[in-house]
DNA sequence: CTTTGTGCAAAAGGTTTGCATTCCT
DNA sequence: AGGAATGCAAACCTTTTGCACAAAG
């Protein structure tokens, strides 16, 4: 009565996991296949794309909801906040921390020049309601 | 010495522009393409999206930085949230008020369902430090 | 032998761009 | 004329998908 189908630790699939937690950049796919290809030269794009649509489903990694035209990946833990450059895109790291406020730690830990921020909420529009 | 080109009201731009003010959903570029289309049958979807794009940059209207595929943009002025639908990708608007928090302003005006938010901070990273 | 994953290449979705033409001024 | 905007179609970039083959249980 298996709920969910076998899930297969392939060769692809331990270097993708790899790479995404050797660095804290929050890659793209294409960044993560460049990354991928230096170790495994013959994979597939295709199955970067797969296997990291995958891996996020299981919560092995996490798929970044960040404005911008490309997707990115995560390999950390934990939940936190991101701050983007305006100027290259680049995707850091601010930890989610009680007391000392955020915008503080951000200037403090990661010597971005904070301009603003963008808040989004998410969840269930009176029509969809099907939320819960 | 002009510093910027002469920009010209076209009907195209005029009714972008009302269409843009008539709704408050956020419209994507298809969206608008086919609300403009009825009034302006022969307008094509290039010059819809050259339009936003000029438009935005002169802070006539304003472009979404939200998470998702497509982007979306505003007629209305001042700085406000987001709410996105989970389920069918709406977004809608919270006024930025301070006293009453967000999340009971969310509940409360829009009706949504709140699962979650997403906080993310933009400004310059530091090999970009060009912002000032 | 059945199921799951892979590589490859083609398709799809969204946006941008080149070019000849039209519209203003 | 001369610059700016348009329509059309082709190009582009990112992501997804179909399919035949390979690998694992």
């Amino acid at each position: 009565m298996g709920t969910d189908d076998q899930f297969r630790m392939t060769p692809q699939r331990e270097v993708i996991l790899e790479e995404l937690e050797r660095v804290d950049s929050h890659p793209t796919a294409d960044e993560i296949y460049e990354m991928v290809r230096e170790r495994l030269p013959r994979i597939s794009l295709g199955t970067v794309y797969r296997n990291l649509e995958t891996m996020a489903e299981r919560g092995m990694i996490r798929k970044l909801e960040v404005a911008g035209r490309k997707k990115r990946f995560d390999g950390r833990a934990g939940e936190h906040y991101h701050v983007r450059c305006l100027e290259c895109g680049r995707v850091g790291d601010i930890d989610r921390v009680r007391g000392l406020d955020a915008l503080t730690r951000c200037r403090k830990l990661a010597g971005y020049q904070i301009k603003g921020y963008r808040l989004e909420f998410v969840g269930y529009c009176p029509a969809c309601a099907g939320g819960s």
